[in-house]
DNA sequence: TTGTATTGCGCAATGA
DNA sequence: TTCATTGCGCAATACA
């Protein structure tokens, strides 16, 4: 309900308080579609914020499965040499067979 | 500007139409509030999406260190097992040195 | 006290 | 026709 019914003009013949009333209304109208404009903004920032974040996980998840693969390969490879006890190794080309490897020195900048 | 003025009791003598105005307008403004509802609780989600978000990434991005770490001790031990022409490796205990990396097949998971 | 910023709410237009 | 969504203004009130 409104408070005092100030100015609605036509109904009371002093526009003068009213003057007054208006210019305040709409400041506040103004005010409010900024507040409500920035309010928005957030949101959508806050909507891609998640995007971005999706995004990224998943270039990580991606690295740790690829860096996993590598690890459990030279493990494997350690403990193959492990068991054969050495000999088999003997003729192996390591710097050859790192080739397939990325060193994780360059992959992992940026 | 109001499109008819319908209804603004006191004005016309009709409280007839006015009453089915009312309930109308009642349900819409129920179902604004539900709406409005709605929108604030997906805007909440969003929010914590981004820290549940932000969070995992953190677990990831160490990880992925934690991994690289291990993938290169690795690969400086096969360099230098290269270079140093066997020999030197021989009396390591190899099982004994696996200890310190957990292994990714069991730290992965989860 | 004054001025802006936020917020809940109702109205009407419009969408589906 | 009904309900859902949205721009907009009003008033209360939180902030400064």
């Amino acid at each position: 309900m409104p408070p005092v019914k100030r100015g609605k003009r036509g109904v009371s013949d002093a526009d003068d308080e009213d003057d007054d009333y208006r210019k305040r209304r709409n400041r506040n109208n103004e005010a409010v579609k900024k507040s409500r404009f920035k309010s928005k903004q957030r949101t959508q920032e806050t909507f891609s914020r998640v995007s971005k974040l999706k995004a990224e996980n998943q270039v990580l998840e991606e690295k740790v499965k690829t860096l996993s693969k590598q690890l459990q390969f030279l493990k494997d490879l350690f403990f193959a040499q492990a068991k054969k006890d050495t000999t088999e190794l003997e003729g192996i080309d390591l710097n050859k067979l790192f080739e397939d490897l990325p060193d994780d020195r360059d992959t992992n900048d940026k």
